[in-house]
RNA sequence: GGCCCUAUCGUCUAACGGCUAGGACGCGACCCUUUCACGGUCGAAAUCGGGGUUCGAUUCCCCGUAGGGUCACCA
């Protein structure tokens, strides 16, 4: 009994302390955040007043010459202690968040980007820090700068920002850089030019880094500590030659340069971490917190891909989605609030966002909960935004024939049953709305079926129908319903208003009578009543 | 295959050793209604298996199993 009341008490404890550590994390004030977030990690020192003060430069300033490099005196704190060390064109800083995401343009943003992004976006905002964008387009072949601009266009139509826009980043420009840093990694010994054999495709002499064979372990804000052996990766290349830098150590020469301090990326990147903590450790560098997010999968559970039919962005606003409905969602697969809420502003992401609730597994990407977000979000527009979806609307009805009144009419009916944009063609092409289009031609055995008794009645009630509706001289739908009501009432509305929905759609399933009827004016409403009567007649 | 990661309804997820395993999407039924759509109410639906630890495991540990990632002179 009392062995469970200790416990019950420890428990109580543990709550308390995380509740404090996730106050401390969704509040940006706190001194340290990212260190009480992770309390596994190394524990961060309080900032020197220097440090607090310290004059970040512009992320402008990242691209600046080697030579505009701040002299060595000036980061005497920096860990790197080696003579002629390889010294990072901006000072690391672990109490200032910096984050950053690396696409390669060599097609337009991934979804599985997009959520990357999103959730740097998130961490840095919350933080007060910063992220940065930088193109890792080392792989001249395959690296188009039209995906330089379809990247940022679908950045920018999420509503996500960052702190470098003013100038793109390019890997491809710091040729410079990536050279002091393989030529630092030379002279001390740490990488070498190796001499290859000779073979199709590929170079005699490329620069391979020297692996000290070590256990490399490292701890992971998501995952907890992660360990492996580098002795299986050999001595790998790093290098084409001093001027054609490889992925890894371009990576880690940027995200030095760029102080990066946590890294928040897929989880198909964690087996390169070693290799690029290796050669982080080579060049002197301080360790930033990695978070490897859960992978978006496809229906068949694996990794997301544009082969396999993944969607980019652009197609997502191609079809009508709402940016804040694609946001939400991505937010929503592997995070969540911690309690049930689901629909967030990027404002709510941005205090309820942790890293501490990023779901371990992969999640699958569903288009149809993405659907519902948008069906949810289109009820949320302003009445601007409302206006401009309407006529977004009637120009699709217009583009498929239309006449502008028609469109008019239309418009708020089809408003109703659509969940994106692109529904309004699908909608059309169905032929489901086709009887606003031209006039149906009924199958009696579709007016048979159903409510009516006798075709003599049906016949009847038209005709009565017709009768209460012709004298009208305001062609409203309330004006409409007002004089067929009673009747209905009368002789039992489905025996009524059924025949009449039917005689003006010819459909079984179709929006009721009085709506159908506003819509196709008074002239057609009575010209289809009667051709219904009259195939009535020729049944008879 | 080696290494690494992961495992709760079909899908996205909650649970921090203790309520009948909760919510959402989708699905079904019912209500609203002349049918459809919209809206509302209700319902079916899950802890991968086996061992431990414990008074008590979805939860902690081990072993299986399954899925995924990664093993380039791509990023």
């Amino acid at each position: 009994m009392i062995r469970f009341l200790i416990k019950k008490l420890r428990a109580l404890l543990k709550r308390q302390m995380r509740d404090i550590a996730l106050y401390q994390d969704t509040h940006p004030t706190t001194p340290v955040p990212t260190a009480v977030a992770t309390p596994v990690l190394t524990p961060v020192q309080e900032p020197s007043e220097e440090e607090l003060e310290a004059d970040i430069p512009s992320p402008k300033a990242i691209g600046v010459d080697a030579a505009d490099a701040p002299a060595k005196e000036e980061v005497a704190d920096s860990p790197v202690s080696v003579a002629g060390a390889f010294v990072p064109m901006q000072a690391f800083n672990p109490n200032v968040v910096i984050t950053r995401v690396p696409p390669s343009p060599t097609g337009s943003l991934h979804v599985g980007t997009a959520r990357t992004m999103l959730f740097n976006y998130l961490f840095a905002r919350q933080n007060g820090g910063k992220l940065y964008l930088r193109m890792e387009d080392t792989d001249k072949e395959r690296s188009k700068i039209e995906h330089e601009a379809d990247i940022i266009e679908g950045l920018q139509w999420l509503g996500l920002t960052w702190d470098n826009s003013d100038t793109i980043y390019r890997q491809s420009e710091q040729t410079e850089r990536y050279r002091e840093a393989l030529e630092y990694l030379i002279a001390t010994g740490t990488a070498y030019v190796s001499k290859e054999a000779a073979e199709e495709g590929k170079r005699a002499e490329v620069i391979r880094f020297k692996n000290p064979n070590k256990v490399v372990t490292f701890t992971d804000i998501i995952r907890g500590d992660i360990s492996f052996d580098t002795t299986e990766l050999g001595d790998f290349v790093i290098a084409k030659s001093l001027d054609e830098p490889l992925y890894h150590l371009a990576v880690v020469v940027d995200d030095i340069d760029m102080a990066i301090t946590h890294i928040i990326r897929g989880e198909d990147h964690i087996s390169n971490t070693p290799r690029q903590i290796l050669i982080q450790e080579a060049l002197g560098a301080p360790r930033p917190q990695y978070a490897h997010v859960p992978l978006l999968l496809g229906e068949d559970k694996a990794k997301l891909s544009k082969r396999k039919g993944a969607k980019s962005i652009d197609q997502f606003k191609a079809e009508g989605y709402l940016p804040q409905a694609v946001l939400n969602f991505l937010a929503l697969l592997g995070w969540n609030p911690g309690d049930d809420r689901e629909l967030f502003s990027l404002e709510e992401l941005i205090t309820a966002f942790s890293l501490e609730n990023v779901q371990k597994g992969g999640a699958v990407f569903s288009e149809t909960k993405l659907r519902w977000f948008n069906h949810e979000y289109l009820k949320l527009l302003t009445p601007e935004a409302q206006k401009e979806l309407l006529n977004s609307i009637k120009a699709a009805l217009e583009a498929h024939g239309a006449p502008k009144a028609l469109a008019r009419s239309l418009t708020p009916l089809v408003s109703e049953r659509i969940d994106i944009l692109s529904d309004v063609t699908k909608l059309l092409e169905s032929g489901e709305l086709q009887y606003f289009f031209e006039a149906p031609t009924y199958d009696v055995n579709g007016l048979l079926w159903k409510k009516a008794e006798s075709l003599a009645e049906m016949k009847t009630h038209l005709s009565a129908v017709r009768d209460m509706i012709a004298p009208l001289e305001t062609w409203t739908l309330e004006q409409i319903k007002a004089v067929v009501w009673d009747y209905a009432g009368e002789h039992g509305r489905g025996n009524v208003l059924w025949p009449f929905r039917f005689a003006l759609s010819g459909r079984e399933q179709s929006p009721d009578p009085f709506e159908i009827a506003e819509i196709l004016g008074k002239e057609e409403t009575l010209a289809r009543i009667d051709t219904a009567v009259a195939r009535i007649n020729e049944h008879a």
